[in-house]
DNA sequence: CATATACCATGACGTTGCGTCATAGTCAAG
DNA sequence: CTTGACTATGACGCAACGTCATGGTATATG
């Protein structure tokens, strides 16, 4: 018993333009052909097809699904654990994708309007949130409490929209400032001072933050390109500049 | 003061092509060039960037963030809620591939090999869990049991290697008396009998089947192309055919 | 001032899995 | 013999760039 390409197409519900691809790259051959050239599958065929669609409706990309299928030897347990791990990744992606789409709606309900800064400070607090976040979870697993997490939500949630303003205002002179001081040294007397004013700030405004959470927040500056961008963007290298000036700060203030 | 295109890649963190691109679909046009012909970008511009990064950021695609980014009269607000619950489908899609992943796995630790017939099974194996589950939660919500469940668990997790083998023996005799039956009615006495046969071999091996249940279940043979394909292979057509044999067998059984 | 080097431009192909024409040959029925 | 249903190949389109390839430009240096 043969099949044309539409017999098939109507039994297994795919396009008969999906068969042609498959046939193209090789992943199902029709094992017969008329002299016309029409395709014609056999029950064996069909079965590999079913093959095919099972693995892809399990979302492994067709070039996967060729191995798989081809080779009798292939370990489809493996396959099927490292798919898992894949999903399982996708799935994260998509969830903090939807924890900063969340972050910025309720950004924008403190501001009520979008304009270009209140846009930037809602990129920032992203970032901000997950390290403060992070410590969080960390100080939770460490200490078995969660007053760091409160306290700051407290902060942070208690402010008004001229409060933003003027957070935003601060934040931008500090960076100024910074920025005009760059070709000093990080360790430089001015500098330090202004690292000062910048832990008051972040502590006032944000979270409590102690001198490892301040040396973390600087080489996260560095590393995550949403901080770098905002301060390479009032000078380039300020980030980096600020990391370093921080690091300084941090050591000189240890107990 | 203007920066040339390497510049603004590197204080905004994105590749020399990304910006190429973002000039050639519009998205993002420096305000000036060169005698030349160099891109030149200006301060505006690169805080048209950050906004373009910051959505993209938030995985929005490009022809929205133009959209949102080029009109001031956009409902960002809007887009957003939107973009969330677009995220929330993805994440529930990305579930159901975890899921059906792990019913896979599953199965294969059952029947221990893959050969071609435990594929379809765990195939449609996939299909039955959840049209079970989907009336095991009904029937929570209705009767706050959770028995059906429970139940079928049992019923299907005792099975052997040797029971699977036997079960889907029987599944493939009764799609085949189906499919030589099929010229005749579906109310025919034969054909009747054979689905009583199919009910009972549901119910003993899968899960208890109320009449109510094995409609739904004719019904999902044939709009859920996972069944439809195992039954049209055998014969098309069949997939519709025992459907409309169960109606008839259901409503000829109601009391 | 000529050259080496770093930076810029445009063009085009590759990626993933098909959908969607466009053009044209084939087959069975009336 | 015509018509309609079916088939074939070929090629563009989509999303968001990465990655050459080819060639002009700006700048620092010997």
């Amino acid at each position: 018993m043969t099949y044309t390409i539409g017999k098939v197409a109507r039994i297994a519900h795919v396009s008969v333009r999906t068969l042609h691809y498959y046939d193209a790259i090789g992943l199902l051959n029709p094992s017969y052909e008329t002299p016309s050239g029409y395709r014609l599958y056999v029950d064996s065929d069909l079965e590999l097809l079913q093959q095919v669609l099972f693995f892809r409706s399990l979302g492994f990309p067709l070039g996967q699904i060729k191995a798989i299928v081809q080779s009798p030897a292939f370990d489809r347990r493996k396959a099927l654990e490292a798919h898992r791990t894949a999903l399982l990744e996708r799935r994260k992606a998509v969830e903090a994708l939807l924890a900063a789409v969340g972050h910025t709606i309720e950004a924008m309900d403190k501001g009520e309007t979008m304009d270009t800064t209140t846009m930037f400070d809602a990129f920032d607090e992203r970032a901000l949130e997950e390290h403060r976040t992070k410590y969080a979870d960390e100080a939770k697993q460490r200490w078995g409490t969660t007053d760091a997490y409160v306290e700051s939500q407290r902060r942070t949630s208690k402010h008004t929209k001229e409060d933003w303003k003027r957070i935003q205002q601060e934040g931008a002179e500090i960076r100024e400032g910074l920025a005009t001081l760059m070709d000093h040294s990080p360790t430089d007397r001015d500098v330090q001072t202004l690292v000062k004013r910048f832990h008051e700030y972040m502590s006032t405004n944000f979270y409590a933050c102690s001198l490892e959470m301040l040396s973390g927040l600087g080489d996260m500056y560095v590393s995550d390109p949403r901080f770098t961008a905002t301060y390479d963007k009032v000078r380039p290298g300020l980030a980096t500049f600020l990391r370093d000036a921080i690091k300084i700060y941090c050591t000189g203030n240890a107990t």
